[in-house]
DNA sequence: GTGAAAGCGCTAACAC
DNA sequence: GTGTTAGCGCTTTCAC
């Protein structure tokens, strides 16, 4: 083992062995510190047996760039951020925990790490501090932006501040907006649960949707109104708009079947339809038998309730695919920005969208 | 604006301006750069009337400590590696993805960041590579390990190389482990899951739980089984052992129904619960009201699902908060390892918890 | 194709 | 208290 007296004592006392640096490598190899740099990032600029030869010291020794070093003189993280939002208790949304999953997975793949942070909103009064702290201390090469439903607070504060940064999430409001996107076709989503229970024979069927501020919930909404349209079916009286709650969906569901009498329901949300399970659960009725519900979301939730929530399940892998691929353009140099993509759901069919009995 | 002609061209392509160093924060203040360094990380060194003047010209520039360059020579990167395994599609398990949350903030608050990997177990073949390469490469100060009852291979593996890191569930296997760790005391949920039945009058409680060769399904059991014996109730023909699956759950509760008549159920998971309200669905039984079920993780499903799952709950923010503090205490010098930390659940009291009505 | 020199931005050690 | 010096480990010119 090689002596290493330049290593301070608290290293020492916390790793074993220091980790060998690139000088290590190249004495091993009896070549200069470049040609290990070089063998590590430009391969083809060696000679075959002098890589060959580098590649065994670097094996022997199990080098490995240290990031630190890297990071600084190449003023990049290989680290990109993405704010995560509380956790909804009482909802039965899970969108998010399978995007960043996926994400993680992809950008891995394409040597990048996750770091995840918080807003802290509540504690310093600005969702942004998360974004300016990680920006300003070059901790990041780019973020990650969801929620772009809620508004182009983040995206336009980043592109202010010519941060890199990809959106999961179309900008809603910006029709001029630059920045790279990728977001999923929910209108189709909602388009295809509404026709899938068209097929099945039903003609009374309303929507559950959230309130009228909600751009995403509108957007779902149309798709129900485009199916209900096309295929020459009546909406009026069949939608209703509401807090994202099981509380609020039931109560919906409660004066929907009250007044229009629909033999199913599409939900903007796994967490409605969860609602109208349960009104009509209050009623004796049976959800699929009885009356048809549709989800969207495609949760936990909707995957193991009785007897089984049909629902919209977003592509989120697909989209971190995406996402990545969009972030590589974007930190390549130069910066190349390709077409936003749009993705399209599928529906997973389960038991509560049975056919129409009435 | 200052000249910054060191600066490559790369860097000002992607950013307007480039951020200010300490040499910048130096000249403006009029000091040499060690005193703005000082004044970031030793306040108590300077006079107090230095400290303003160069927090004047901090605050004007908006400087903020380079990352790269402060961890490379401080050979301590403030990122703390998390490992997460792939979501299980079909279950309720809801547990991570709040632990992660909580620890986010937590350790946000701690001045740490988490760092997000997943194992590529399916890729590489080595589950603990993702570990391998973030240590070797000095990417994290630290790792969070959790799923400790899958085995003592992340931690066995992580103390051979003297890599710091803080565990999420206790050592099962090995009494002689002297890392720190925090859990969860999941045999005192299972407890009180069951002495709330018994409060409610019910004497034949029936355990769904794990397989015998999980140990956390056996802790579980164990609490469910001190619980019926502190009470006196029987406990023969009454304990199921089977995969974490709502199928599973719900077969095992119909071979119950008919062989033991059970008037409630205890649960190791949320997943076995919703398969056993299933299994009283069947049946034309509602839960709660004919049977009573209790489930473990206070998942979105315990919460949505009609008429309320009655769960314990892990208290995971808690649990957040003192995994991080070992983790201060593992990465401060000299290390301290302080004792360990079990926790307990509470009982989230719902609709499916009835009295006993036989 | 390989080596020598320089420096990224910061902080530890020491001089004053 | 403040300034000077050195160097963390790496990559980027630029010679050879």
């Amino acid at each position: 083992m090689l002596e290493r007296s330049r290593l301070d004592a608290s290293r020492r006392a916390r790793f074993a062995v220091s980790a060998p640096t690139l000088a290590d490598v190249a004495e091993l190899a009896g070549v200069s510190r470049q040609t290990v740099s070089n063998a590590v990032n430009n391969p083809d600029l060696l000679r075959a047996d002098t890589l060959a030869r580098v590649q065994q010291a670097i094996d022997q020794l199990g080098y490995k760039p240290n990031r630190a070093a890297r990071n600084l003189r190449t003023r990049s993280s290989h680290l990109i951020g993405l704010r995560i939002s509380p956790v909804q208790e009482g909802t039965a949304s899970a969108v998010m925990d399978r995007f960043v999953h996926s994400l993680v997975e992809t950008s891995g793949e394409a040597g990048y790490h996750v770091l995840l942070f918080t807003s802290d909103a509540q504690v310093t009064g600005d969702p942004l501090a998360g974004y300016d702290e990680l920006l300003r201390s070059t901790a990041v090469d780019a973020f990650i932006v969801t929620d772009t439903y809620l508004g182009e607070g983040q995206a336009s504060w980043l592109r202010e501040r010519r941060a890199p940064f990809v959106a999961f999430g179309r900008p809603w409001d910006d029709a001029n907006a630059r920045h790279p996107w990728v977001d999923i076709d929910c209108a189709a989503g909602a388009e295809l649960a509404t026709r899938h229970l068209i097929d099945k024979g039903h003609t009374r069927i309303a929507w559950i949707g959230w309130k009228k501020d909600s751009v995403l919930g509108e957007e779902r909404r149309s798709g129900w109104l485009s199916a209900m349209h096309g295929a020459g079916l009546p909406t009026t009286g069949l939608a209703s708009r509401v807090e994202d709650a099981v509380g609020s969906g039931r109560s919906a569901a409660q004066v929907m079947l009250d007044e229009a009498t629909p033999t199913a329901f599409v939900c903007a949300s796994d967490t409605l339809a969860i609602g109208v399970m349960h009104a009509l659960a209050e009623r004796g009725l049976q959800a699929g038998d009885d009356i048809a519900v549709v989800g969207f979301d495609d949760s936990q939730v909707a995957q193991t309730v009785w007897p089984g929530l049909t629902s919209v399940r977003q592509p989120l892998e697909q989209a971190a695919i995406e996402v990545v691929k969009a972030l590589e353009g974007l930190l390549s140099t130069p910066p190349q920005v390709g077409p936003s993509v749009m993705l399209t759901p599928t529906l997973e069919i389960r038991g509560t969208s049975g056919p129409d009995r009435s």
